[in-house]
DNA sequence: TCTGGGGTCCTAGGACCC
DNA sequence: TCTGGGGTCCTAGGACCC
């Protein structure tokens, strides 16, 4: 039995600097940035300087002076996202999206109506090309480990496919970062081992790695390095977790700088969550102080939470018992509120008592029913009005120097349960 | 003049139960 | 009385991905 190479991994290049020299002709063909403090996405013109995303600004407009910032049109980045990815679903319902500009497809299904597989990656890459105006890069290949990879190579702009009777000979050669879960961190350790291709990390005794690695991730990386990768497409997810966080600048560890943040966030972490009828038992808080170490506290509750006063009354506590682990520290720069263990809310529980497992930290002010009703108001508005139509007084306070909500959208995952 | 915002998964230690 | 083991949950931290 043979196995065939039906995986695709279809990846727009540069996406958001690609949408902004799409919509913007003077752009292109020259060195951009998307974003400003932090570069989002740098076109190709750019990354030719050494400019790639999550770089600072600063470090960025160092490379390479002459790089133009340009603003984010965030609808069209969603636009174009969604309809890249629906080229893909006019060949296969088998499509798990990873993120706005990225997706897998299995194409074993639909061969005898459009050709082999690299014809119709070829087919899609036209179509981007030609009905959106994107340039895509497509790797196609038997596992989506493999066909990641090749998408990689392939770029910018290309097709990469890897014959099933190559995959090795195509693998080993090639730099032990390309590898999903090899980050900065395990692709320095590796190095240190004198590791640097994806051969050598197969040749090495798996007992070294996981002792290098951890077991998980020795394993892991030791079965996709021979190619022995058995994910399918899976193309329903279900949330595991919803958060939101807020870079503060350096700001005053107090009560008046991280109380109103701490609203803003809950607030809109809640109301993600009763928008999909989820609710979360387990609050995270993270602090970030001034040389970016971090620390979260968390708590696992009585009773799953989706209302705002009680997760931001939650979270601040949470938030109190960190900075008072840390007495020294006087500056923070980064509150993150985070709900998991996430289940669906078959009805809306009314009058259950919220709050952490300790007695007195119970949040007794608030009743169930009108904390309930409030939430519920102002969610309708927001729908019919817009997100800053009705919010909580401090925290509506200080929009300036939050990222736009449109961005944080992107950003986001949809929660929906499968 | 430090470095955004949304997630997932793993590890390790301790508590607790059987 | 002492000893032992397995399983599960919780918490804190960290690496990684897009």
């Amino acid at each position: 039995m043979e196995t065939l190479a039906t995986i695709l991994h279809a990846d727009l290049d540069a996406f958001y600097a690609s949408v902004e020299q799409l919509l913007d002709p003077n752009l292109r063909g020259r060195p951009i940035a998307v974003g400003g403090g932090v570069v989002l996405a740098a076109s190709y013109e750019a990354k030719a300087f050494g400019v790639h995303g999550g770089m600072s600004g600063r470090k960025a407009r160092e490379l390479c002076p002459q790089l133009l910032f340009v603003g984010g049109h965030f609808n069209d980045y969603q636009r174009l996202g969604d309809a890249a990815i629906a080229i893909l679903g006019d060949f296969t319902p088998l499509v798990e999206r990873i993120s706005i500009d990225e997706a897998f497809a299995d194409v074993a299904g639909c061969t005898h109506l459009f050709g082999t597989p690299a014809d119709i990656a070829a087919t899609i890459r036209e179509r981007v090309r030609n009905e959106l105006g994107l340039p895509i890069s497509i790797g196609v290949a038997r596992t989506k480990h493999l066909a990641k990879i090749a998408s990689q190579v392939a770029k910018p702009d290309g097709l990469v496919v890897v014959d099933p009777a190559h995959e090795l000979d195509f693998l080993h050669d090639l730099p032990v970062g390309l590898m999903w879960g090899v980050g900065p961190v395990t692709e320095a350790r590796l190095k240190e081992r004198g590791i640097l291709t994806i051969g050598q990390l197969a040749n090495t005794p798996g007992h070294s790695i996981e002792r290098l690695l951890g077991r998980a991730a020795g394993e892991k990386l030791r079965s996709l390095a021979w190619n022995r990768d058995p994910r399918r497409i899976r193309t329903q997810h279900r949330a595991r977790s919803a958060g939101a966080q807020s870079a503060l600048g350096r700001q005053p560890a107090i009560e008046g700088v991280f109380v109103p943040a701490v609203l803003q966030l809950a607030d809109r972490v809640a109301s993600r969550l009763r928008a999909k009828a989820l609710a979360g038992w387990t609050v995270t808080v993270r602090v970030r102080f001034a040389d970016m170490r971090a620390v979260t506290r968390s708590a696992t509750l009585e009773a799953p939470v989706a209302a705002t006063i009680v997760l931001a009354e939650i979270a601040t506590r949470l938030v109190r018992i960190a900075l008072a682990d840390h007495p020294r520290e006087t500056v923070i720069t980064l509150v993150a509120v985070c709900v998991s263990h996430l289940h669906k809310e078959r009805e809306i529980q009314l009058d259950l008592p919220l709050g952490l497992p300790d007695e007195k930290w119970r949040p007794g002010a608030c009743q169930g029913t009108a904390r309930q009703s409030a939430d519920r108001a102002m969610d309708l508005i927001r729908q019919r009005f817009g997100r800053d139509a009705v919010g909580y007084a401090t925290a509506a306070l200080d929009r300036r120097r939050s990222v736009p909500d449109a961005f944080r959208e992107l950003a986001q995952k949809d929660l929906d349960e499968s």
